[in-house]
DNA sequence: GAGCGCCTACTCGGATATCCGCTGTCCGAGTATGAGTGG
DNA sequence: CCACTCATACTCGGACAGCGGATATCCGAGTAGGCGCTC
């Protein structure tokens, strides 16, 4: 899986806290990562309806709706792309034993497992919201370090 | 994933139906794959100990324990690797606020949602054998075209 | 005819190129801010 | 004092290289089977 995915889901738990915009420099810098590929993953986050971006002076990317609104498998997806990781190439179809393609209406069995395991891979990932997420740090992390980091972001 | 772990799979319904070793050649005419690339995935699937490759003449592979044995997840972990698909690179203990490492002894939330995931996954792989792959190809395909696929195996 | 040795052909196994996608970077388009100016 | 204009600096967005891993390939090591020779 893209590692950029990882970057994308901090970067939606920092902007649900944040009130205001938040630049993608700021949040480069706030994780330690390269500001350019970072801004790539936001990009993919903007155009798939999950962060709104605002240019000129004191711009930046927020949320374009309640946190509790967007699942993980919302930036997974956004950012990894919808395809499953596995595809079946129809192997059954191909090669001196070839089975005839009228012979094809159940899909491949392997692919029905495959696809069936994505399914739940996929569900996991839906049913827990950056809302979700954010309420876990904030119960976890100590409320001084959180109030620096709120400090340090709208510095 | 690795798209190998589709001919592994196929390769292994094949052998559970086969009684002799098959060759990787005749494997890979028989998928219509290339013959050089299906050897590695096929000495990778040795190395972990579900098939057994016999040289010299009338030699080839074949599974090393019953097909209700071998599990999806076995083949897939085999070729694909064991590590999971999401790796946490502790980002919160990176930039200017960076958690404490004695303060991170429970894991990243993020990561422990993609682990769940991740297992949820693999136990939906677990759960379906070579065998059951086999006998639903069994019953899903024309008697006629599985009996010339025998005949042609031994050929 | 039986036993032995060798030879051949076939098999796997690992080392070797090639290609595609993720990773990382850059510069141009667009806009909110703020200062400056005129009324 | 207010409103308008403009310059500025900051923002995002898409286009451009670099590298690692998956893909694809080849040749050498090793072995089972078969043939021929010898006794």
């Amino acid at each position: 899986m893209s590692g950029g995915v990882e970057w994308g889901l901090h970067c939606c738990v920092v902007l649900c806290g944040a009130g205001e915009p938040v630049p993608a420099a700021k949040l480069a810098k706030l994780h330690d990562v390269s500001p350019s590929y970072l801004a790539k993953q936001l990009q993919l986050l903007s155009k798939a309806g999950l962060v709104r971006s605002t240019q000129g002076q004191s711009g930046g990317y927020r949320l374009t709706r309640d946190a509790a609104e967007i699942t993980m498998l919302d930036v997974v997806e956004a950012i990894d792309g919808p395809q499953p990781a596995f595809r079946c190439t129809e192997v059954r179809r191909r090669g001196p034993m070839a089975v005839p393609p009228e012979r094809c209406a159940t899909p491949c069995p392997i692919a029905r497992v495959m696809d069936s395991a994505d399914r739940a891979w996929r569900e996991s990932l839906r049913v827990v919201t950056i809302a979700d997420l954010a309420a876990e740090v904030d119960t976890t992390t100590p409320r001084e370090l959180l109030d620096r980091a709120r400090a340090w972001l709208s510095a």
